[in-house]
DNA sequence: CATATACTTAGCTCATTGGTTAAATAACCT
DNA sequence: AGGTTATTTAACCAATGAGCTAAGTATATG
């Protein structure tokens, strides 16, 4: 039953009340109180979505007499991050120059150790997509 | 009933077969049949898991023939990217080293506008928290 | 035209989720 | 002890989501 982290992680973050949440968590720690207070959902509803946030390793809780509260997890966020780190070349540029510039130094590379298989870099009718890095 | 987009492509990142199909497109353009192969699943399935990545923005279909091939699609990649940018300094060194020079260069602007003002900068419950950027 | 290939749509199950109210727990304050 | 404040748990309900099988559509090909 229990979904692989990043998957609660990603359906933790599928909520405009949760994100909402993390959004004022952001500017700092909080009770559940405080939490509350923007939505017009009731305070169950709220600890539901917190232990959501929670069990998604989004956010951590601590206790201080009768308060709960609670503040930012980085872990998941960093995982989250590294995830769509997987595809940042399709859509960050400054990666991609990277990218290229990291293709050019293996191709150079590659050229030092074979000087014969220099030629035809680019691949035909997949332009530019299709090519993994590394 | 449509979500937010960013709730719907957060949603559909939310399954790991959906987020494999992603990984191999990453790869390159595919066909359905092509995507369906690794996975002990109906084709329908697929077929599935494909409209939710593509209503989600995070894929887009083209038709050859009797194929319809898939390719990742950057917009929302990017969005959900930038709105994780929001808690990138919980856990991104580099972006807080950053951080902490733009807050000096505004100490020091503000320092030009009314010396008077300069001093306790740090506050102090919130250690380091709950101050927001810009 | 008939058949094969590549999908998609329809209709059904079953589990999960987001919300509700009512009741329980926990810690503080007379 | 008895009350107030903060938060969680329980029990329920309606809606959504992921899977299935069977049937439908679209394009290519014999």
């Amino acid at each position: 039953m229990p979904l692989d982290p990043l998957s609660s992680t990603f359906a933790a973050l599928a909520d405009p009340t949760r994100r909402a949440i993390l959004a004022r968590l952001a500017l700092g720690e909080t009770s559940v109180m405080e939490l509350a207070k923007p939505f017009d959902m009731s305070l169950p509803a709220i600890s539901k979505h917190l232990k959501v946030l929670e069990r998604a390793g989004l956010i951590s809780r601590g206790r201080e007499a009768q308060w709960r509260p609670c503040r930012i997890a980085p872990a998941s966020f960093k995982q989250v991050d590294s995830w769509l780190g997987n595809f940042r070349r399709f859509w960050d540029e400054s990666f991609n120059r990277l990218d290229g510039l990291l293709e050019e130094m293996k191709a150079e590379e590659a050229a030092k150790a074979s000087p014969r298989s220099q030629r035809k870099v680019r691949v035909k009718k997949e332009k530019q997509r299709g090519r993994t890095r590394e």
